[in-house]
DNA sequence: ACGACGGCCCTCG
DNA sequence: ACGAGGGCCGTCG
């Protein structure tokens, strides 16, 4: 498995859940991992680990709406956000609350 | 074991 | 609204 560390096997785990259409946000992951600090480390983890087959990761933005980066290229992030029906504007998505999948209850 | 980055976040001028 | 600074965490060389 490429999923050595503990980190990254949790973070595809919620990745998975994440529906067509929707997104999360670093801090969220984070929070719900217990740390909200883990929001950098999540990033760093989802950079060394493009597992764009099995996990989603264009499918994470950044807290302020902005689509963050990509290790294709952020503009190939939002190309595929877009081609989900997410509605983005100059790089960021309008009401990401619209958007956004609560992992809460989950 | 150590130092340097990174798909970040939040607060304060 | 915008920019700068500080902080915390994991992975890689």
């Amino acid at each position: 498995m490429v999923f050595d560390g503990n980190l990254s096997l949790k973070v595809y785990d919620l990745l998975k859940k994440i529906p067509r259409g929707k997104v999360t946000t670093y801090s969220e992951i984070a929070k719900v991992l217990g740390n909200m600090n883990l929001a950098r480390a999540v990033g760093n983890t989802l950079n060394r680990n493009p597992d764009l087959v099995s996990v989603p990761c264009y499918r994470v933005v950044r807290s302020d709406g902005s689509v963050g980066g990509y290790k294709l290229g952020c503009g190939k992030k939002i190309e595929l956000l877009e081609s989900e029906g997410v509605e983005i504007k100059d790089g960021r998505i309008d009401c990401l609350e619209a958007y956004l999948f609560c992992f809460k209850g989950q």
